[in-house]
DNA sequence: ATTAGCACTCAATAAGATAGAGTGCTAACA
DNA sequence: TGTTAGCACTCTATCTTATTGAGTGCTAAT
């Protein structure tokens, strides 16, 4: 289903002053504003047509149109340049690095954080789970008074680092015969990989010095249990205040309480996520608290894993800026990411 | 000033029916609701009084009386009796510290994540700056390919850990001797008092082998500026949407917004605190933006410093609760940091 | 194919009417 | 002297009713 160009032109021009007012675009208003050659009775023609298209929708008879969310499908899918940030906005990202002082999530985090400043929407980052990364090494160390460090560490940095309580009188050379017990093991393993059968079977083989083994199986196993799942963080949530759609406090409610909820959000963003970026326009999402929103989500590669990246904001979204900005904080993840190989 | 039992009995009621039904109360209702052996006539005579005392006041003529500030901060003082957590609530609580997995940091917040459940308030926990604690240990690891992990032990646990970059060539001995010598000049002294001087002095005894120590030293320079303060969390901040207050969309901004900023509830939350939980009603505030909100803080000692904990909600705030609730997980927090020590 | 013109629609706003909860005051009562 | 019943009055919230104005669809002329 092609459109012509002056339906195309119409069209953009109810998009862009829809997104930008959020209110309904009478025939009228919008010839004088763009200043289209044609007149107000040409437009509702055409308008018509576009209405029986199902590319405009009406809010009531004598309403002007807004887009459909078919509307903004053609409009994404056909006729949408995407709109890199500018020059000071990419500057003030670069810098977000020049104080490299976080672990890597930190700052993974921080640039999320811009995300929602730059879109004046919500961000999202799903970093993945720890659970596929590889393990390197554990260390174990001794402190002060019966207590020993425990420090798991994989590809994706230390993972867990434990204080555990360990027998008043057992050598740093003992605790590192244990900890190398641990590596034989489990060195090259995926964590995912790790059973507890396994941990059985370590605790079996040495029998001697069970207090500190047990003691780092638990915390081995808690770990293993608990962090099975990737991490969610939302920044910004507190954008779609300003967005007058929810104006209404019950969706608001609902909305905010999506957001803040990890659970939910897992399911909202999309598993699958190729190369380019990925739009969800109302309906198209499968969760119902959230189909009056949008996604735009891009997938980053993270120690061979698929991270994500997105915003999420109402149905009304100005999209080219989105997913221009969007894919460039990708971009600048992976490139980071790899830095750190 | 003291009231005559009548009178007591009189706010007390009002204030109970105020910040049940956030509607202003009137003598008729109010006789019949709790059923006062007087008419409604004198309650109205004794509800002037009260009003001239300026414990109550009148939104408009014709409407019901709501408790004044000043006429919370009596009943606060003179009247409340506070009220803990049920039976049910407090084995929920115990249980958070069942699957002990976490760091300490991590139990706490968990406890303030369960504090804005039970009140249904939004919740805040401060955790002292590290930059007060007690330098431990810190350990230099060699990892593959020319990496290894630094980290930073204080008396609060682990601070920080990072990987920094070394040349391919040194061994693990050197990397030890390399720590040892952080370790004597600043064993025992608190991170606050570690100098970028101190730093200085350590990078020119040891000329050789500057790179690693370049990048440590930069590292902790970096954690020392970076860490100075203290950190604030805050869950649970969206109960205020269900508080009628604050349905209008401006107000709510404001606060959530605030909220949400670190720095402005730093500003917010008192900085001296006694052994008994501290009550903040609306103006006695010193930040604007709150000042229709009602503080409850209680501090605990944390590795000898003082962290705070609390609720932050409406002037129509169940006091009696949130003083019992924020008193019992003071306790529980304390009595768990102890038992790690 | 385009456009001017006109009757019609409908939400949003304003203005007026009503109801109801609550007060303060007065006078009677124990 | 303290308490209470009664009553007139006040004021908001709510409901009704008009009014306005932006916008449409249709028809006929260009």
């Amino acid at each position: 289903m092609t459109l012509d160009e002056r339906k195309k032109k119409i069209l953009e021009s109810i998009i862009r002053d829809y997104v930008e007012t959020a209110e309904p675009v009478g025939s009228r208003a919008m010839v004088k504003k763009h200043d289209l050659r044609i007149s107000a009775a040409t437009v509702r023609n055409e308008m018509a047509d576009l209405e029986d298209m199902g590319y405009l929708e009406q809010p009531h008879t004598s309403a002007g149109r807004i887009p459909s969310e078919r509307g903004f499908r053609y409009y994404v899918d056909c006729m949408m340049e995407k709109e890199p940030p500018g020059e000071r906005e990419y500057a003030l990202l670069q810098q977000l690095f020049e104080h490299n002082v976080e672990d890597w999530e930190q700052v993974i985090l921080g640039i999320a954080h811009f995300l929602s400043q730059m879109t004046r929407y919500a961000s999202f980052v799903i970093v993945p789970a720890a659970k596929f990364s590889e393990f390197r090494n554990l260390q174990l160390l001794p402190l002060d008074q019966g207590k020993a460090l425990l420090l798991l560490l994989s590809d994706m940095g230390v993972i867990m680092h434990r204080i555990i309580s360990i027998p008043e009188l057992v050598s740093s050379q003992d605790l590192q015969a244990i900890a190398e017990l641990f590596n034989q093991a489990f060195r090259g393993k995926r964590l995912e990989e790790v059973k507890r059968s396994d941990l059985q079977l370590i605790r079996e083989s040495l029998s001697q010095r069970r207090r500190i083994i047990d003691n780092a199986l638990e915390a081995i196993d808690n770990l293993l249990q608990n962090s099975r799942d990737e991490k969610v963080w939302v920044s910004g949530a507190l954008n779609i205040l300003n967005e007058p759609e929810f104006k209404d406090m019950e969706k608001l409610k609902r909305i905010l309480n999506v957001l803040e909820e990890d659970d939910s959000l897992r399911q909202i963003i999309p598993g699958e996520l190729g190369e380019a970026v990925d739009i969800k326009i109302g309906r198209e999402n499968s969760v119902e608290e959230i189909q009056e929103m949008s996604l735009v989500v891009a997938g980053y590669k993270s120690f061979g894993e698929l991270g994500k990246i997105g915003v999420i904001g109402p149905v009304r979204m100005e999209y080219w800026k989105a997913v221009g900005t969007v894919e460039i904080v990708r971009d600048i993840i992976e490139d980071y990411l790899k830095g750190l190989g």
